[in-house]
DNA sequence: TTTCAATGTGTTATTATGACGCAATGTAAA
DNA sequence: TTTACATTGCGTCATAATAACACATTGAAA
């Protein structure tokens, strides 16, 4: 099947596949080289970047919906993923850019539920960077990772659902050791000190943040020292799933 | 017209009106005489309880869907609500208990948008209990409070959405003052602790307490004193809104 | 007038946090 | 080979936040 004609065919028959006037976008996070960074794709025909987002299978749970996007866009399976809003402004027409898609495709218009009011859910995920393979989708002709301080123009409203996205991880780094699902099995205390850094936008102390970091008890210090790198060797460190778990139910706040 | 003939029309043509697929569901927690309490609806039809919900209007915001349905639940205005959650289990079939509702109605069966799958987003409302006046909607013949820990049989998953703004509800009072809205204007230290042991299920000390909501800088204290009560009078206290948008904006966590 | 449960206002010990010192290490420059 | 130095690991100290507890005050009820 041609592009077009799969294009045509979604637009005209997707709705006895999804449910409509529902969607589901992914702020897919990334850290890599000391940035945070995001993943994009580049809509073909719209000319500006978008959060890879998809729609839900009429008997399928909106969690797997977000996980098969991922699983498609990333390669990657059991990805940390958290629902973190539902954007529902009646403002966010996407009539107007799904006619304009379909006309820039060369393909005449015609009614379609994709032309009909969406309200979207945002995801947010949280990705070890070095086993990402960016995969574009059929309308997309590019997928790359963006620095969140260096965003391209976005469609639609998805500049603020990645806003939205970012707020939402920052407050919950504060409360729940979300980080390490960023980074590889393995990592040094120096480079998870940069990773907090970074999310959260300010400077730490790297004595009194390790012994934070080490009082949640969520790390396991491995013998393996970190080789080829400039000055002190740091010690690598793993974490803990176990003692992760429990650390998310002890809690916060008042205690007496 | 009849309820007959409004139900008849809601399921023949309600899609015309609202979104197909979305609803919402309110948790409704208000406290009186030392209790959580949550609203609930007796559906006429169905014979068990339900929470307070409905649907979002081709052109409406989720948001004000919510308030709209509050607001004529509750004859408030202006409440505190609270996106929590969205509920999209497949399995969540609200066909099966539709085709019976409209079966105990008297209505024979026909092809409906209400019989299609649906995704709830569950809000959580706070209110002041002395101000509600409950009135019950078309489909129920009864509006009351309930015990949070003397539930009845609910329809559906509702218990489970009930039980998820609960736990949301204590999250987040453990960073923020979010109480104040489930009292009157004028409070006493006491009632206020017992709104918070409440909620939380635990005992806080009584000084500790007091010093640390002290702290926060959201509390006001009134020259008034609570008259006609047993014992020593409490002094009263009104919460400054101004002071309280400064306290969420303050943050929480990583300092340094 | 007395009683007593509940309130207002403390104090103290313990813990958590922020700010900072110093020796050890291993690469890169001398 | 030696030296310089940025970086790391491990520590101290002062301060703030928290938990645990004491005591005098109040005012309705006995």
């Amino acid at each position: 099947m041609t592009f077009e004609k799969e294009l045509r065919d979604h637009y005209l028959h997707g709705h006895e596949k999804y449910l409509r006037h529902i969607s589901v976008d992914c702020v897919i996070f990334g850290f890599h080289n000391g940035e945070l960074k995001v993943l994009l794709l580049h809509a073909r025909y719209a000319g500006k970047w978008a959060l890879p987002g998809g729609f839900i299978l009429k008997d399928e749970h909106m969690d797997h919906a977000a996980e098969r996007i991922l699983r498609v866009r990333t390669g990657l399976d059991e990805i940390y993923l958290q629902q973190f809003r539902v954007f529902s402004d009646p403002g966010r027409s996407t009539k107007k850019m799904n006619e304009q898609f379909l006309k820039n495709a060369g393909l005449k218009s015609f009614k379609s539920w994709m032309f009909e009011r969406f309200i979207t859910v945002g995801y947010y995920a949280l990705v070890d960077f070095t086993r990402v393979a960016p995969f574009p989708d059929n309308i997309s002709d590019a997928c790359d990772w963006f620095s969140i301080y260096n965003l391209p123009e976005m469609i639609l409203d998805h500049r603020n659902i990645f806003d939205a996205g970012l707020h939402n991880l920052r407050v919950q780094l504060n409360f729940q050791p979300v980080g390490f699902n960023l980074l590889p099995r393995k990592f040094t205390m120096p480079e998870l000190q940069k990773l907090y850094e970074t999310i959260l936008d300010k400077k730490l102390d790297r004595r009194n943040f390790q012994r934070k970091i080490i009082a949640t008890g969520i790390l396991k210090k491995l013998d393996e020292i970190k080789w080829g790198v400039a000055h002190k060797a740091p010690f690598y460190y793993k974490f803990d799933l176990r003692k992760y778990e429990k650390a998310l139910k002890a809690g916060l706040g008042f205690e007496s």
